[in-house]
DNA sequence: GCCAACGTTGGC
DNA sequence: GCCAACGTTGGC
């Protein structure tokens, strides 16, 4: 039995890492996340397959600007035990890692960049409780239903 | 570069 | 276990 494909929305600044950088290296390690609710999305629920919506964040406009699949389930993110890592964390251990992450292939850049601004105007469609378009929601990681999931891609 | 929102830390 | 201080996110 195959799974049932699930979908995220996952932010990334793009001076750090954008899709064109995806597009290059096809396959990156989901590494830096230090926020508990978005590890425990990776760790917990994703699944190899599931559709990822890729979107720029801290850039003008912020936006969904393609797509991208889960390619593991989540394993320990390495830059917490490297001293040398913006992202170590002394309170890690190898016996018991605090932070988890997952592979994300490339899949398809869009066409143009689906704006933060347009998605809010999409807000009935879309769900009030959509956490990219609640307010002072910072989540780097966020769940996506079928349904929004469709409807965002219709607005390529 | 500003700053609102919010998560985390640590003193008590 | 409260809560002030602090750090980070991310839109603008």
């Amino acid at each position: 039995m195959t799974a049932r494909r699930r979908y995220w929305l996952m932010k990334s600044e793009p001076d750090t890492f954008s899709i064109d950088d995806l597009a290059r290296v096809g396959t990156e390690p989901w590494t830096g996340v230090r926020n508990y609710q978005a590890r425990n999305f990776m760790r917990n629920s994703m699944q190899v397959g599931d559709g990822v919506l890729f979107y720029h964040s801290n850039c003008s406009p912020p936006g969904i600007v393609g797509t991208a699949t889960v390619a593991c389930t989540a394993y320990p993110d390495p830059t917490q035990f490297d001293r040398a890592s913006h992202y170590f964390d002394p309170k890690a251990t190898q016996e018991e890692p605090r932070w988890h992450m997952v592979d994300v292939t490339f899949e398809r850049r869009f066409k143009r960049t689906v704006t933060l601004d347009e998605i809010k105007r999409e807000a009935d469609a879309l769900g009030e409780d959509f956490a990219l378009i609640r307010r002072g929601n910072r989540l780097s990681i966020l769940p996506v239903t079928a349904a929004q999931w469709q409807h965002l891609l219709s607005l390529e």
